[in-house]
RNA sequence: GGCCCCUUGGUCAAGCGGUUAAGACUCCAGAUUUUCAUUCUGGCAACAUGGGUUCGAUUCCCGUAGGGGUCACCA
């Protein structure tokens, strides 16, 4: 066979070289430590939590090490594609505080290795698939998805490993010239395979989170281009992370079992090998048993509904962190206020096994940064968040910009700090008491009418709104006992025959007139969040 | 089924031949607080299993079981 009339023959228009691709695309000019790395993913409209998780890794290897994090869009499967996708891919992992230095954007490709939309970079990927077929790696397959089909039933029939290999290559292997040539021209499609080697070899690749991997060597005439002359994952992955000179591929571990396809193809371009870094799949419990998160089930795999839900985007990303480095809550407690990008972030750290997403865990762990946010940051991230989910409530906030932000300091001064917001969605109910507009009694109001009536109307007669907090509290104690209850819930406890209640019945109902609610924060400052007028109305209503 | 990856409490996890087997979340009890949210104290709870190697295995090796992945002109 003379590989370059082959090759001439299937790749007429193709006239470039891989050296000119080498020129093109020249090696980074970064220290010797900086990683290069991407996410590539595929657009297909669903942004899932496992896309966030390796973007993390990438970003923090990336960006800890002076090097670079590019987005790559990995279009080659026609039928997945969904449109806008990767706009709504860009947001997402905006939104989530991933920003990349180069690749594909909102306006177009930015960077010195554009494109990165893989159907865009057809032509380079036919450069080296020229070249592998002028070195006679390659063979043009003219099988249909019917023979197809027909060859791998026969294969499970006979518990043979199905694939194209060995003697069912052999046909489309040995093809003359002449018969590639009159396949060509009555019009059959073909896919250009890499001829395989037979070997019994076995080939170790160095894992950075698993350490050796060892597996046998690639056997199959994997497809390399497909119908329609784009190519498939493994060869894009080969020539993209090649040329767009990335130093790590981080992946999940469903592509583990392909590596000796990339593996072969790296050798036989004699290419230098990145290093690859498979993460793990996140799980999900049920029924007492770990599984695959899955699309259709489970709602928490979406992205959107970690923006939906109103977690802050520090929250998930904190979240991540101690999945992933099994430190970060040591490192978070020695350093409380610390930026969560000052934390040193090491793959050898990173967990092998399948992490479970623990929702209890993540709403800990935004009560954590949301208590260490001020009122303002805490303002801005919630107002975002409003505009887009309830733009109701954002009227509010605008409308009600100082109330809000003293209502949001109410028990965040000094050392103890309130954690009671868990997210942007709850914060909106948590804090529905501070506005007339949606104040409504989530609460059973406590004690019989009688009581109440009589407390409310000396309550206000006595009330004066320049009282601080402790002669406040001093009046709230002396109507208490004039009522008839115990200004001690401990007596009230010991000697229950002698009161009608304690005062924890008495404040109690003053926090259910004001805020609707038995619980809730301080009542002297939320007094002082609401002002006077707003006190006597809610409070004028029991009488 | 072949090949591959994984296996410490309910969950995330330290550990890398000798430990009373850390810590965090959840749950429970108690304390503090006018309620709640906190905070503090305490508690429940684990090395999947069988063989080796070794003076000694959670740790090293082999098998078994369980979970997961993959075997496409999908990524």
């Amino acid at each position: 066979m003379n590989y370059q009339a082959l090759a001439e023959l299937l790749f007429p228009d193709v006239s470039d070289t891989p050296a000119i691709l080498e020129q093109r695309f020249p090696e980074r000019d970064l220290s010797s430590d900086a990683i290069v790395t991407r996410i590539g993913p595929s657009p297909t409209g669903f942004v899932h939590l496992g896309n966030l998780y390796n973007a993390v890794i990438g970003e923090r290897l990336a960006h800890q090490s002076n090097g670079v994090f590019y987005l790559r869009i990995e279009d080659t499967d026609e039928k997945r594609k969904v449109e806008g996708a990767v706009e709504t891919l860009i947001s997402a992992m905006n939104y989530f505080g991933v920003h990349f230095d180069e690749g594909a954007s909102a306006d177009g490709d930015q960077g010195n290795y554009a494109p990165y939309r893989q159907r865009q970079r057809k032509e380079i990927y036919h450069i080296i698939a020229k070249y592998l077929t002028q070195q006679g790696k390659t063979y043009p397959c003219f099988l249909t998805a019917e023979e197809l089909d027909m060859i791998r039933e026969e294969q499970t029939a006979h518990k043979e490993t199905p694939g194209i290999y060995g003697k069912y290559a052999e046909t489309n292997r040995n093809l003359t010239l002449e018969q590639i040539q009159q396949n060509l021209n009555a019009g059959k499609s073909w896919v250009l395979r890499f001829r395989a080697e037979e070997t019994e070899e076995s080939i170790i690749v160095h894992d950075a989170i698993r350490g050796e991997l060892k597996m046998p060597r690639n056997q199959m005439d994997f497809v390399l281009l497909k119908s329609d002359g784009i190519p498939t994952y493994h060869f894009a992955h080969v020539v993209d992370d090649h040329f767009m000179r990335s130093t790590h591929v981080i992946r999940g571990e469903e592509w583990i079992s392909s590596l000796p396809m990339h593996v072969e193809l790296f050798n036989t371009l004699q290419w230098k090998q990145p290093i690859y870094c498979h993460t793990a799949t996140l799980m999900k419990i049920e029924d007492g048993k770990k599984r695959k998160l899955s699309k259709r089930k489970d709602p928490e795999l979406a992205l959107s509904y970690y923006q939906q839900e109103g977690i802050c985007p520090a929250a998930v990303w904190e979240f991540l962190l101690t999945l992933l480095n099994s430190d970060f809550e040591e490192w978070r407690l020695a350093n409380p206020n610390a930026d969560y990008h000052t934390f040193p972030y090491t793959i050898e750290k990173m967990s092998i096994s399948g992490a479970l997403v623990d929702l209890d865990k993540l709403r800990d762990v935004s009560k954590e940064v949301i208590s260490r946010m001020s009122a303002e940051e805490i303002y801005a991230g919630w107002l975002e968040w409003c505009q887009q989910y309830q733009p109701d409530f954002a009227e509010l906030l605008t409308k009600y910009h100082d109330r809000t932000i003293k209502a949001l300091n109410v028990g965040r001064n000094g050392t103890k700090i309130r954690k009671d917001l868990e997210n942007w969605k709850q914060a909106c109910d948590f804090m529905r008491f501070y506005y007339d507009e949606t104040f409504v009694m989530q609460d059973e109001m406590p004690c019989d009418a009688e009581t109440r009536t009589a407390f409310f109307k000396s309550y206000l007669d006595s009330y004066d709104h320049t009282d601080d907090s402790s002669t406040w509290f001093t009046k709230v104690k002396t109507l208490t006992e004039q009522a008839g209850f115990a200004v001690k819930p401990k007596d009230f406890k010991k000697h229950p025959e002698q009161y009608k209640g304690s005062i924890i019945d008495i404040t109690n109902m003053l926090r259910a007139a004001l805020t609707g609610r038995t619980n809730a924060p301080d009542i002297w400052e939320v007094s002082h969040v609401l002002g006077e007028d707003i006190i006597r109305n809610r409070i004028a209503k029991w009488l």
